[in-house]
DNA sequence: AAAAAAAGTTAGGTATACCTAAAAAGAAAA
DNA sequence: TTTTCTTTTTAGGTATACCTAACTTTTTTT
């Protein structure tokens, strides 16, 4: 029942929601988000409110009913999953990912999905790692930190981003770091912040600060 | 850029011309296919004409062009592989794939089905025996028999059936009845055509000569 | 506290894809 | 060859989901 656009607002709302500790979404980000004209957003707000999946007040923004979240957290979990098969049975890399997941996670097969989940061993994060919600709606805590908050000497693992874009994917596979890297802070500069590390077989690497800023790690 | 709709008619227009030898398909035959009434198929008839899929002249049926049969064929060959992929990989039985492949046939990628296609081991066959297009529409030849038209004592290897709908896949389970399932004719009903068979383990059967009409096998 | 700017909503329009009811065309029967 | 029946099309309507332009509300600046 719920419309590839449905799914789009409701997941697009979950996440602005999560991203700033602010409460209410705003029409404006929202159509920025999605890439749609205000107008537009208000006419589907008006109708989402009515199903009750989120609470509207206008001039005010939005709040997703636990209804609503529920279903964005459906969404999230089928793109979430659709991305790891796509990476570790298709071997899609890691910036091929996002589009496609973004075509399958509107499938809407219950059986479909528990069966997936089952083939994939229930994986608890993607490959991003961003932590798969239950059938719940239950997210696993993750603990990551930012890499940009740690300080020489520490050594730490990558274990995720916090950055989806193509090009930002694609930057990090030219700097050899991926999910599983292993490194050691060696420096940070006081001018720009950016970042000599120390990569698997002693390699050097310097990143910028906008780099470190999107990267997940575990501390060692 | 082709809709789900458009899919539809265009999977359906190749099927009812494959099954019949006729030429045109109808405006009605089309309608009760898909479930939708006459006035809303001529509508999308005039739609897809206008895009060049098919040929239209009013009162006169409708036939796809090259360029509508290939994009019938890509629906197809989409609904075949994930079919297959149910089966071999997340271990769907054979009444529950169509509905789900159903729905996976109309994400639009074309990494994705070559991807898919690779780690299937491109295979030539869904699980109901028809044979998955390539790339470029071609159709590989099967060369399956019905096996209603085999005589005593022919023995075969039951290889696919000619009839999607979940009924009749549950009712070939529990005849024990499945793909790879080897068989002999002992004898044919004069009065009202029904087979008596011997299945794997030496194992005697009846089928009505509705449920023989229906599968497919290779004769050995 | 006005005035100006920004944000959000309403009004009116488009395209898709369905529907029912009425009209027209073609095929079959009288 | 008319009449009747069946098939198909047209006409007009609905819901979804977008759009632009005009207007209203809220916020910020003067
Ligand atoms: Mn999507
Ligand atoms: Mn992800
Ligand atoms: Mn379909
Ligand atoms: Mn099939």
């Amino acid at each position: 029942m719920p419309s590839i656009s449905e799914d789009h607002y409701l997941k697009s709302i979950y996440h602005l929601t999560s991203r700033k500790k602010r409460k209410p979404v705003f029409t404006n980000e929202l159509a920025q988000a999605l890439g749609l004209r205000p107008a537009s957003v208000t006419g589907m707000l008006q109708r989402l409110a009515a199903q009750r999946l989120l609470h509207y007040r206008p001039y005010q923004g939005v709040q997703l009913t636990p209804k609503g979240r529920l279903r964005a957290l459906a969404v999230i979990r089928k793109h979430r999953l659709w991305e790891y098969f796509l990476v570790e049975k298709l071997k899609f890399r890691w910036h091929e990912v996002h589009a496609v997941a973004d075509l399958l996670e509107h499938v809407d097969s219950d059986l479909l999905i528990h069966r997936l989940d089952a083939y994939l061993g229930y994986p608890k994060l993607d490959p991003h790692g961003d932590p798969i919600p239950d059938e719940n709606g239950h997210v696993p805590a993750t603990g990551f930190l930012l890499l940009s908050s740690l300080r020489p000497p520490a050594q730490a693992i990558i274990t995720g981003v916090t950055e989806q874009h193509p090009a930002f994917l694609h930057h990090l596979e030219r700097l050899n770091l991926h999910r599983g890297t292993r490194l050691q802070v060696r420096q940070i500069s006081e001018y720009d912040g950016s970042m000599d590390l120390l990569i698997d077989p002693s390699q050097p690497l310097t990143i910028s600060r906008q780099t470190a800023d999107q990267i997940l790690v575990n501390s060692l």
